[in-house]
RNA sequence: CGGGACGUGGCGCAGCCUGGUAAGCGUGCCUGCCUUGGGAGCAGGAGGUCGGCGGUUCAAAUCCGCCCGUCCCGACCA
């Protein structure tokens, strides 16, 4: 490969729209380019790199069992209204109308098309189990696309969809997924973390999703600094507190004024007590009706636990409007006593003898209040985030929250798209039963932009060899230096002719300009001919990542170049 | 969708408040000379309807309005 016939434009400067340090490389390396927003043309070297991660992907689902297919991106709305799809999913779906007029979408995934197929195909337990996966662009407008590849809307997803008899095998199939993730994970390099994950609306019964940990990250986890337990925070367990063995407040609760004093600080430091004597009263509107939650003052509502509580859809936190119809209090003032609408309370409120809470008043709290005693039936759960001062509900050990980048998830799915979609096959008793799924994602054009973040300093991109566009760069220090000219050459050749990419920097540049864009383009090994070196017949090998440097004799460089890159691929 | 910021040659920016004599800097690009181990130097050159539309004015990159685009924060803590 000649950089100077290679589409390799690098960019000195920051581009101004370029946040996220994966963002900012990734152009400013000539990588990929903008066409609008979260979406995105791959230059030579960048697709380069893709198809590095495709490839691994592929030979770990082919080996794993699985077969490849390659589904519509533009798919007819009838099949996403017999799932119900069409009316559930929001503005992420892109909607459209083909010339006739028939409602369409660009998919953000194939549920839906893969079970229609199998449905059309699959009649018989002879045919099952069944894994099938696609590398396909999705489409998602997402409300907010940010940081360059990391949430684009456009984006490459593999996503697999197996079939099945009965649990079992689909649980077998999930074992063997997870299994085939870690080593597709491990192969590109990355240092990543399998956490437990809410199946979400997808459903299903468990989930794990893979990620990359990066400060940069969006997504938080907790996981276990003893034991192998890692969760997603919107999944992470809190541990059930000990129940107080104090007794109850003497007296009823006790109303007290407290004018324009609303937050959890203000209140604390007006009635000089502490946050976790606190509880906060959360009003929630949902599909089903208004429903209330409280929460122990120095903890935060996990949204996602209380939306799988109530078995809610759509989980929105009531305005000021339906709080004062719903408490008779301005925000700030909620509080359980006398709240004709169904109550929640973390287990940390329910484990509190005594409380302050809202008195559904305006400027006005109550103080001694007693769960059990005063307040009306209350469904007491988990339903709070967890925090690094919690104990790991497996061991009891501490806790650390990191932050990663979720790069795949599996789920199990169950029966929720065969029985929408009416997937059935005949068992040997010949009775007609749902089959049985399971459903694998891998953000492939996200782990570009993840091995990025987790892979960089000053300079630029500091690529795991798996997935650099190309493992070698050569760079000639001189082109009017015959000699030189010629053994950087003959050196591009031995290594294409020994299988390896290489990127040869023929152009008539002065050195520190290729040595900078090598840097910066992130190739893990720099092959350095000048006639210094040349003269003791001699080329220079540098490490990208750790900049050691080594002369080895021309001849033996390409061997040796081999070598160090199969130590850095196999181990 | 709410808040904030931005939009001036390919890229990064200044100019705008205080309208005119402001289309300017750096870099990149082209030509030539020179140079060749960490983004060299000199000389010459190409390239911009100042995001779009409308308004104010004798006069608009600059003031006003609308629109479009882009980025950042938020869209949950009572």
């Amino acid at each position: 490969m000649f950089f100077s016939r290679t589409l390799i434009p690098t960019l000195k400067e920051n581009p101004a729209e370029a946040e996220a340090v994966s963002h900012r490389l990734l152009l400013r390396a000539g990588l990929i380019r903008k066409l609008a927003s979260g979406i995105y043309n791959y230059l030579p070297l960048g697709l380069r790199t893709l198809r590095k991660v495709e490839a691994i992907v592929r030979e770990e689902m082919n080996r794993a069992g699985a077969q490849e297919v390659l589904l519509p991106a533009v798919q007819p709305a009838e099949l996403w209204q017999e799932t119900g799809r069409w009316q559930i999913y929001g503005k992420e779906l892109l909607r459209f109308k083909d010339r006739h007029q028939r409602d369409c979408c660009f998919g953000p995934t194939h549920e839906e098309v893969i079970t229609d197929l199998v449905r059309r195909e699959v009649h018989s337990y002879r045919q099952l189990p069944l894994n099938l996966y696609q590398i396909q662009v999705k489409f998602r407008d997402e409300i907010r696309p940010r940081f360059g590849l990391i949430r684009g809307r456009e984006f490459i997803m593999k996503d697999a969809y197996s079939f099945h008899a009965d649990e079992a095998d689909a649980e077998a199939c999930y074992q063997a997924m997870y299994e085939a993730y870690n080593a597709i994970f491990r192969r590109c390099g990355l240092t990543f973390k399998v956490v437990e994950a809410d199946s979400g609306p997808i459903g299903g019964s468990f989930s794990h999703e893979f990620m990359v940990l990066a400060d940069t990250g969006e997504d938080l986890l907790a996981s276990c600094t003893a034991c192998a337990y890692a969760a997603n925070l919107e999944k992470a367990e809190a541990p059930a507190p000990a129940v107080s063995g104090d007794a109850p407040p003497p007296g009823p609760p006790q109303e007290v004024a407290t004018p324009g004093v609303r937050s959890v600080e203000e209140v604390a430091a007006f009635l000089q007590v502490q946050p976790q004597e606190i509880v906060k009263t959360l009003i929630y509107e949902t599909e089903a009706g208004p429903a209330a939650v409280l929460i122990r003052g120095d903890h935060e509502v996990n949204e996602v636990k209380v939306r799988n509580l109530l078995g809610a859809t759509d989980l929105i936190l009531a305005g000021p409007e339906q709080v004062r119809e719903l408490t008779g209090a301005q925000v700030g003032f909620a509080g359980p006593l006398g709240l004709a609408i169904p109550l929640y309370a973390d287990q940390a409120v329910a484990a509190l003898p005594r409380m302050v809470t809202g008195a559904n008043r305006d400027g006005h709290h109550l103080t001694g209040v007693n769960l059990a005693r005063d307040v009306n039936p209350v469904r007491v759960a988990d339903l709070r985030v967890v925090t690094e001062r919690d104990p790991c509900p497996r061991c009891g050990r501490a806790l650390t929250i990191l932050r990663g980048i979720e790069v795949g998830h599996i789920f199990k799915l169950g029966l929720k798209y065969s029985q929408s979609l009416k997937a059935t096959y005949l068992d040997a008793e010949g009775r007609e039963q749902f089959i049985f799924m399971g459903c694998y994602g891998i953000g492939v054009s996200r782990i570009v932009a993840a091995a990025i973040e987790q892979g960089h300093d000053a300079d630029g991109i500091i690529w795991p060899a798996a997935l650099a566009p190309a493992p070698v760069v050569l760079i000639p220090i001189s082109l009017t230096d015959a000699p030189t000219r010629e053994a950087a050459g003959k050196l591009h050749d031995d290594l294409e002719a020994a299988g390896l990419e290489v990127l040869l920097d023929d152009r008539d540049e002065r050195p520190g300009v290729k040595f900078k864009d090598a840097d910066l383009l992130g190739i893990p090994w720099r092959l350095v001919v000048g006639p210094k070196t040349l003269e003791k017949g001699q080329v220079e090998l540098r490490h990208r990542r750790t900049r050691e440097t080594v002369f080895v004799p021309v001849g033996d460089a390409s061997r040796f170049v081999r070598e160090k890159l199969s130590q850095e691929l196999y181990g």
